[in-house]
DNA sequence: TTGTAGGCGTTATCAA
DNA sequence: TTGATAACGCCTACAA
C-alpha cells in the first residue's frame, strides 16, 4: 500500500488536514503535533503526490521552454545549453520543475503554448528568442500566463525580462575599434526581427556619433557560416569587422586568414571556444549562467507574487588577439 | 467557468462517463452519440485536464532526463543538444513531455531520480552517459520504473537500450589508419568508467590483431583540452591519432599544427564543426537524432506495453582531410 | 451502448 | 489549533 496523507494522520492519530498544513503551512501547526506528524512522515518516507497536489492547488510547479523550429540553431550553440542548464538548476531550488520542447515546423509559434496552457500542465514560460513584435507575448499576455522573457523589446514595456545591456556592449566593442583608428567597420548583426539585433545597432550608432566611425550593417543568424559569407563578400571593403556572435566572429576570421587578410575582430557573447581559438576572440563577455539563474528567479516571483522584474545584467569587453591587428 | 467533463456531458445531454469514453476509447460509444459530444467538445475548446487525468490514470505522460553535474561538459557538447531536441520532439508526437534537470553537485547520483519517483512526477527516464556500473541503472531497477539508456554495457543486458556500434566503428577506424601505413596509433579514449569507452576500446583491439598495428590508450573526457593535452604529452611516440570525440580530435589537430607535426587524425562523433574545421576531420559517423529518437520510441513501448526493446544503430566512417596527410 | 457513483490524494473552507 | 468534509476533474467498475 502506498503511504498517503490519510495513513500519516491515521498513525499520528490527527486529520489528514493537520497533515496537510503540517506539509505546507507547519507554523500554523501547534509545535507538539507537528513534530509528532513530522516523524512519522520521516519514518515512513512519505512523499506527497505531486499530481494530487496540482490538481487540488492549480499549481503544477512547472515551468515550459518551447523552442521555435525557427532558432533551430540554438541546439548547436553552447550559449543555450548553459542557459538552459542553469535555468533548471535554479528552477529545481525552488522546487519547480522544467520541461523542454521544440515545436514543429508546420505548426502555429503559439500553438505548443495553447495545449500546454490549456491541459493545465505549466504554471508559466520562459520566452527566448525574443522578436521585436513577438506573438508569444502577444499570446500569453491575453491568456494570462506568468512568463518571463530573455531580453526586450520596445513594444512589451511592462513585462518581467531578463536582459544584458547590448546597447552598452555594442558601444564598447564600437569605441575599442575607434581607438585602433578603424573608420568603415562591418557589422555583422543577428537577424534583423531579434530585438537584441536592435539593442546592439543602437549602441553602434552611438559609438559611430561619439567616436566618429562608419559601418554598415550586414544580418547574419548567429552561427559560424553567416559570419564567414558576409565576410567574404565584403572583404576590402572594411577595415574591422564587429559581429553580433562569437560563432560569426570566428567565421569572419576564417575567411579572414584564407585570404591572408589581417583586421580587427570583435564578436559577442564569450563563449567558451572564444579563448581558445586561434586568435583568440576579442568579444564582448555577457554573464549567461546568471541570465539563466535571474530568468528562474523572476519568473518564480512573477508566479508566487505577481511581481514585475526586469533585470538587465552587466557586460564587459574582453579584449583577446583578434582585435590586436593592424587594420 | 473553466469547461470540464461535466460541462460538455450537461449540454451533449450524456454522463460523464461518455464524455470520458468519447476522449479515451471512442470505439466504445455510438456513431451518433460520439459524434454529438466531439462537435461540443470543439465548440467549447475543451481540453482535458492533465492533471486530473494523471491522479486518476497514475500516468503522468513526463519523462526526465537528468544530467549529472559530473557530465556538465555536455552542456557544452554539441551532441548532447542534438540528442535532446531529438528526444524531446519524438516525445511530444506521443503525447509525453520531457522535463530536462541537473543534479547538485553534494547530492548522490540517484537523489534526483528518486524525488521524482516519490513524487509521482514521471513514468519513465532516459539514462545518459551509461557507466559500465551505473548505480542509476540498479536504482531504477529496483524501483521497477520504465527508462532506456542510450549506451549499453555488459552487465545489464536484459534492459532497453539504444547504441551506435561504437566497437566497428573504432574498428574502421583502425583499419583506415592501417592502410595509411600507420604502426602505432595514440588511442585518445573517452572516460574509463564509461561503458561508451570500453566498446570502442574493443573495436581498437580487434583491428590491431586483423591489422597488425600498436597501440595506447589514454583516458580523456571528451573535451577538446584533454585532446591537446594527451598529444601535447605523447608528441614523438606515434604515428597516428584516433580519437572517441571529434572535440578531441580537433584539440589533438591544433597541438601538431602548433608543433609542424602532421599525422593522421580520427575522431569520433561527426559533430557539424568536423566538417567545417581545418583540416576537415575524418570522423565515425554517428546517426546522433535517430539515437535521440528511437530513444524515445523505445520509452514509450517500455511504458505502454512492458516492452523491452535493444536497439543498435549503425556507424560509419567518414573520410575527411585529416587522414590523409602521410604519417 | 449508456449511466451511476466511487475514488485517485490532496488542499481549502468552515466550524468547533 | 484542530477536524470534518467538500471539492479539484477525471476515469472506470458495475449496473442498467
Amino acid at each position: 500500500m502506498e503511504t498517503n496523507i490519510a495513513e500519516i494522520a491515521r498513525i499520528a492519530r490527527v486529520s489528514t488536514a493537520t497533515v496537510s498544513r503540517v506539509i505546507n503551512s507547519p507554523e500554523k501547526v501547534a509545535q507538539e503535533t507537528r513534530g509528532k506528524v513530522e516523524k512519522i512522515i520521516k519514518q515512513l518516507n512519505y512523499v506527497p503526490n505531486q499530481q494530487a497536489r496540482s490538481l487540488r492547488s492549480r499549481r503544477t510547479r512547472m515551468i515550459a521552454i518551447i523552442v521555435p523550429h525557427s532558432a533551430d540553431y540554438l541546439f548547436s550553440y553552447p550559449y543555450f545549453s548553459i542557459l538552459v542548464k542553469e535555468v533548471s538548476l535554479e528552477l529545481s531550488r525552488f522546487d519547480y520543475h522544467l520541461i523542454l520542447t521544440t515545436d514543429e515546423p508546420q505548426e502555429a509559434v503559439t500553438e505548443r503554448y495553447r495545449v500546454f496552457i490549456d491541459k493545465k500542465m505549466v504554471d508559466g514560460f520562459v520566452v527566448l528568442d525574443l522578436k521585436n513584435d513577438d506573438e508569444r507575448v502577444h499570446f500569453l499576455r491575453e491568456r494570462g500566463l506568468p512568463f518571463v522573457t530573455v531580453g526586450r523589446n520596445d513594444r512589451d514595456t511592462d513585462i518581467s525580462f531578463v536582459d544584458t545591456d547590448n546597447d552598452l556592449g555594442a558601444y564598447l566593442a564600437g569605441k575599442h575599434l575607434s581607438e585602433k583608428s578603424c573608420k568603415r567597420i562591418l557589422f555583422i548583426n543577428g537577424l534583423a526581427d531579434q530585438s537584441v539585433s536592435v539593442w546592439r545597432e543602437r549602441g553602434l550608432v552611438r559609438a559611430s556619433r561619439d567616436f566618429g566611425f562608419d559601418y554598415e550593417v550586414f544580418n547574419g543568424d548567429f552561427i559560424e557560416e553567416s559570419g564567414a559569407a558576409i565576410t567574404r563578400s565584403n572583404l576590402g571593403k572594411f577595415d574591422a569587422i564587429f559581429a553580433a556572435s562569437d560563432l560569426m566572429a570566428i567565421g569572419a576570421l576564417k575567411v579572414l586568414k584564407e585570404e591572408g587578410v589581417s583586421l580587427p575582430v570583435i564578436g559577442f557573447d564569450d563563449i567558451p571556444l572564444s579563448s581558445e581559438f586561434s586568435p583568440s576572440v576579442t568579444t564582448v563577455h555577457q554573464p549567461i549562467d546568471e541570465v539563466g539563474r535571474e530568468a528562474a528567479r523572476i519568473l518564480v516571483r512573477q508566479i508566487s507574487q505577481g511581481q514585475v522584474t526586469k533585470t538587465i545584467l552587466p557586460v564587459s569587453l574582453v579584449i583577446r588577439e583578434s582585435s590586436e591587428v593592424s587594420a
